[in-house]
DNA sequence: CATGAATGAGGTTTCATTCAT
DNA sequence: AATGAATGAAACCTCATTCAT
């Protein structure tokens, strides 16, 4: 998968670096093509699915040929290995960048679910995918290296909300960590994936944006009042 | 190919051969044919979904040949409306016998919510198609007639329990109907279509049935935690 | 691989018979569209090799599609397995006609070469297809079910000519049947498959028709003389 | 890709670093780099035929890139004839050191013999190459400039054996010694270069080491059968 | 001398569907 | 009512080769 090359940063002085990294015109940049491809790729196949997806209909919207996609990602199978690859690596990341540990748990926890809930309201492509991958067994997502271990943060920050609620006498002790999460990701979840056949069915589409602002409050009233202590 | 097709066997014993509306072993019966491939076609779009779905596949798992499905249904499409049409057609039959209205709010909830989550439980093909449907935008489903209406029974009988939970002083007051079915239907619906992502990524199969139970009684306490009426 | 379609013979009163066995015109003939496939499919592979070979190249001199191909033949390798089944059939098939066990050992064992000569030298096809299969290390050839078994018939026939001439003290008693068919092979085989090789280094053809009378006795002399017992 | 090229690796002595010319650390060494490829391809082709045989395979396992290839080779045609060149001259060079004509008519044929047999059960590339050549009518081996004369020797070998044979009374005199190169070529070749179909055929590797010493014998024994008069 | 990136042309295969009986 | 045979269009992928540095 011609991984690390370097020919796109071969200027070391500083100096006229700017240009060389940014200039658009240059012939060849692996990097850029790849993302290129990889971009076009994510929103094929979040529209398609990956047998409904068109290799060529990819192709065609990238400002390269079929044939490069074949020779950096080796197969649409690949392809749509390395889209998930990257989405499921940019939630994560930014679900980092909240440091909800600095914050107390009540707070925290609205952090965490109005991250989540805007995160998956504004990432459909996201949603799909993840979709698409279960039509498919995730067998395609198993197979991706880096996906296991990712995902386990999000615990480990959910384990410390807990604890720290549960310490402070606000939070009940016998929640489950992954079972939360569970609960969080349905809520913020299936408004967007099943939208179109909701909206069908009760005339209504829940990820309007007129709805966005109840919602969002209503699921952080529901995870709130579900991990709080009675007294 | 095609082995042991029953339907050439003819009638040999020769008593009431002309009762041929309702005999079993006549040779052709197209309400018995038809339901064959339907039911056959649904477990096929239900495991690959629209475009995954192969017409040869369905049709070798058929009593009959490719020709028949055609004759039939039309196309692809019109197979996969019919499908659709008649998963939807048994979740209402099963809605029926719910009778929530005779139980106090509470326990009427409380009912809702279980059935809602041992039908997801159970029907996995019905999630499944919902899925496929809606990384479709939900457009095959528009097309089915009898859909539109149906589910609004529940809405009824939400709104019904929500009354008598106001009058009683036992539910609060700012709760809308569909978003309250939005929400149960998430809960019990995501940690069943998504269950493959979420397995591999947390070494946890959330519809693994030594869930079953504390993911049930976990999401009635979340749903009763949010309707009640805090004092 | 869709066998014993009994389409070819629908009229069982054998009257007009003779008309639908042999009409040329009749649009669906499976059998006859098989054989017609199988017989360019046999130049091509065998003029090109298996990779070289193309399938838009054999579909294009069939009466069909190439499309039929693959519904024949499943593929390109199903279709070149199907045609090592033919060729290596019609050989041994030939083996059989001659009645090596009615004629007197010597004569027998001269009949036996001079047919091998013979075959070889008219069927350059086979020849070429089996050199192929041995650049493929004969994996293709292994899949033939058929294969095996087939082959083992030259032995006994080698067998019995043995027996008998060493029985009437003709023959020496230390050959083994194997090894003698592999000689006779050897001998009759080389001349054609590598006759341009060997043309292009001596400047003569051994498969030249000049040559081939020549070649014949002196095959035959050979082989006698080995098996000839010396007094 | 490619890792551990040791063609970067620098001279660290410091001493004689400008002898360059012949310093096997010196960074760019076409000889070795054309020898490095020319090795590989060998293997390639002769495992895979002039079609089968690909350039990135080829490329892959040599120690430089592609683009060297086609840089010295020009084509894969042209790779593929410089191959054919290498192996032809193999073989030449040991034909020179028989030295038959010192040995008595019988004495030498049986050497002739045995070298034949031993160089192609040694060297089965070479005999995969040949069978490779034939396949595509000896085109490419033509247009090899040494190749034609090359082989002429052989013949004057066997006519030197023959003529003093026959005058020593011990030949016949009949004895073509183009066709009798034909003939123990015949036996020595075939038995490797089919040995894979022989062997599905009649379950017996001939190549095996097992019956190595026994056909040695039994060709030898063939030829001179053949050969000798018979009073 | 050396190379990573790029490619047009053409390869094999699969799809939902229709024909002729 | 039922069917085996047939298919055009388009899908995915691979090939030997060249470009630009």
């Amino acid at each position: 998968m011609k991984k690390g090359s370097k020919a796109a940063e071969p200027d070391t002085t500083g100096i006229a670096s700017n240009a060389s990294r940014t200039d658009a015109r240059r012939k060849y940049d692996p990097e850029q093509t790849k993302r290129n491809i990889l971009d076009v790729a994510t929103q094929e196949f979040s529209a398609m699915g990956l047998t409904g997806a068109r290799v060529d209909a990819i192709a065609e919207r990238t400002n390269t040929t079929k044939r490069m996609l074949y020779y950096y990602f080796g197969s649409k199978e690949g392809l749509y290995q390395a889209v998930l690859e990257k989405v499921y690596g940019d939630i994560r990341a930014l679900e980092q960048d909240l440091h909800v540990s600095e914050l107390d748990p009540i707070e925290g926890m609205r952090a965490l679910v109005e991250f989540t809930f805007d995160y998956h309201d504004r990432q459909r492509d996201f949603v799909r995918l993840v979709t698409i991958e279960n039509i498919h067994g995730a067998k395609y997502v198993e197979q991706v290296k880096s996906f296991k271990g990712r995902n386990v943060t999000v615990i480990h920050t959910i384990e410390d909300l807990l604890s720290r609620g549960i310490a402070a006498g606000l939070f009940r002790s016998d929640v489950d960590a992954i079972d939360l999460h569970l609960m969080i990701s349905s809520l913020c979840f299936h408004r967007v994936g099943n939208r179109h056949t909701f909206g069908t069915a009760f005339g209504r589409d829940p990820s309007h944006p007129r709805l966005r602002a109840r919602h969002r409050a209503m699921i952080v009233d529901a995870v709130l009042r579900f991990v709080r202590k009675e007294d």
